[in-house]
RNA sequence: GUCCCUAUCGUCUAGAGGCCUAGGACAUCGCCCUUUCACGGCGGUAACCGGGGUUCGAAUCCCCGUGGGGACGCCA
């Protein structure tokens, strides 16, 4: 039975880099029927807040990472890690260490200029000495002092770490409270995790977890480490490039299902298959299959994903994601067309929801155009045009195809071309020199208000001369 | 500095020794469609980091460089 988790820590909100980890694990534990684990590692009380956790928990919920046991939190399991570090005192598997943070300090800049690797050299590991007194010691583990340990990695493949290179970790501090390394141990014994699935940033931490592992007699479960990405300019994603919350993109007018694709294709592949649903993925998914290196954040492709899905999705969806934000822009649904329809119209020339509710605004609100625009298109020329449209639209059906009719009439009767009508037209009813089939936008709009609109910008035109 | 990982078009990748004159997607460029902008269609530019091996044969296997990433906390 496959159990994986999830264990990111409250101290920021989720990222790219954690959110694709989390769909990693998840769907690992879908495409084996196994079970999957939300664990929150808030042991960092400093910077650890309940409202990054919420954010955590908001974002998992918006991707659907849906888990099947928790959220726990390590803050409530004190008691358990505190339990296990006496007894790895009591049975020798750990001792207590009284050097002071400067004298490591010390230590570590010594190393350092030696050209070494900054280590813990072990000082108290057998001492006799007595310990300093008022100096509350840190426990540590007994590392192994030979030998190597070996990891055959579900992505990487296999791995050697010598324990010659390895120090003496604290497990608890000073304070008395656990360290992350070994209530990740703990937790991931108790929780009866098989799969550790993990960004590959705590490769370093495999080794030294397994040697707690098999110092307290726990099952050792598989790793996979999958690469970390790195933001557009090919540094890591940290909080100066680019690495924004994952609900961010909610906000940006991203759909979940789109960044979920985006991210599935972002180190891993299925031959050349590119928009795929998570249904498919979870049939298709395995950890073979991950990239063994970075993968750089494209937000071209991003969008071009979310266009995708944005082109597919239900309509009344769209309208619901797209309202907060017209509503937002200060436009009166209610007096326009149905928000649904004027999607229809819409959607294959927009990447994001915000772009959509950009693009609709004109439906509920006639707009300003620029007076660039006004020149280039309404002039003497097209002017007499306008005017005879207008007449025509007060006599048609107002149905889209008679729409164009007048429009080519029009046309016809002055010896101008079909562009020389419908881009004033355009501007002069919506404001924008780009829209959809403008026969479409007016149909849409209705009759009242398209002529209302007309005549009033007319109106202007002549006044103003 | 030390240790670990890694390396195919600008980007994400396909590629498990002959199928590779290296495929797809995004981006980019051109053409078509056209009522503007898109969508769509067609086409183009563009990559196996370098050097040594192994092999009849290497993008694929091995070694060494080099580049990139990560880790070296009483953070997680």
């Amino acid at each position: 039975m496959v159990r994986t988790r999830f264990a990111p820590s409250p101290t920021g909100y989720l990222h790219l880099g954690g959110a694709r980890t989390a769909l990693f694990s998840w769907a690992y534990a879908r495409r084996h029927q196994g079970t999957f684990i939300l664990r929150v590692e808030d042991t960092d009380l400093e910077r650890s807040t309940p409202e990054n956790t919420q954010v955590i928990l908001d974002a998992m919920q918006w991707l659907g990472l849906d888990y099947d046991e928790g959220p726990f939190y390590q803050t409530q399991r004190m008691e358990r890690y505190k339990e296990v570090i006496q007894q790895m005192l009591a049975e020798g598997k750990a001792y207590h260490c009284y050097a002071s943070k400067e004298e490591l300090e010390a230590m570590r800049e010594a190393q350092m200029a030696r050209g070494e690797k900054p280590r813990y050299d072990r000082r108290w590991r057998d001492s006799t000495a007595t310990p300093p007194a008022g100096v509350a010691p840190v426990v540590r583990f007994k590392n192994p002092l030979d030998g190597e340990v070996v990891i055959d990695d579900l992505v990487k493949g296999r791995i050697v770490v010598s324990n010659s290179e390895l120090d003496d970790l604290i497990i608890a501090r000073s304070d008395g409270s656990p360290t992350y390394n070994f209530c990740v141990v703990v937790d991931d014994w108790d929780m009866g995790i098989t799969h550790v699935i993990r960004g590959d940033d705590h490769v370093n931490n495999t080794p030294r977890q397994i040697n707690i592992l098999k110092a307290l007699g726990a099952p050792l479960p598989q790793y996979g480490h999958v690469p970390m990405i790195l933001g557009h300019d090919g540094e890591k994603l940290s909080k100066r490039h680019g690495a924004v919350s994952v609900m961010q993109y909610e906000e940006d007018g991203y759909l979940p299902e789109a960044l979920l694709n985006y991210l599935a294709r972002l180190g891993w592949a299925k031959g050349d298959e590119e928009v795929f649903s998570m249904q498919q993925f979870t049939e298709w998914f395995d950890l073979g299959g991950i990239s063994r290196s970075a993968a750089r954040f494209n937000p071209e492709k991003l969008q071009w994903i979310n266009q995708q899905y944005i082109k597919q999705a239900d309509a009344v969806r769209l309208a619901n994601l797209a309202r907060p934000f017209l509503l937002r822009d200060g436009c009166a649904l209610d007096d326009g067309p149905a928000l649904e329809q004027v999607v229809e119209l819409l959607r294959e020339r927009v990447n994001t929801i915000v772009e959509l509710a950009d693009a609709a605004v004109y439906f509920y609100r006639p707009l300003q155009p620029e007076a660039e625009v006004m020149a280039q298109h309404v002039n003497a020329d097209t002017l007499p045009l306008m005017r005879d449209v207008l007449a025509k639209f007060g006599e048609i059906e107002w149905r889209r195809e008679a729409i164009q009719a007048a429009m080519k009439d029009t046309a016809a009767a002055h010896g101008a071309k079909m562009p020389k009508v419908a881009m004033p037209l355009r501007i002069l009813v919506t404001g924008e020199p780009q829209t959809p089939s403008i026969d479409a936008v007016l149909e849409l709009l209705g009759r009242e208000e398209v002529m209302k609109r007309l005549a009033h910008r007319l109106d202007e035109l002549s006044s103003a001369k």
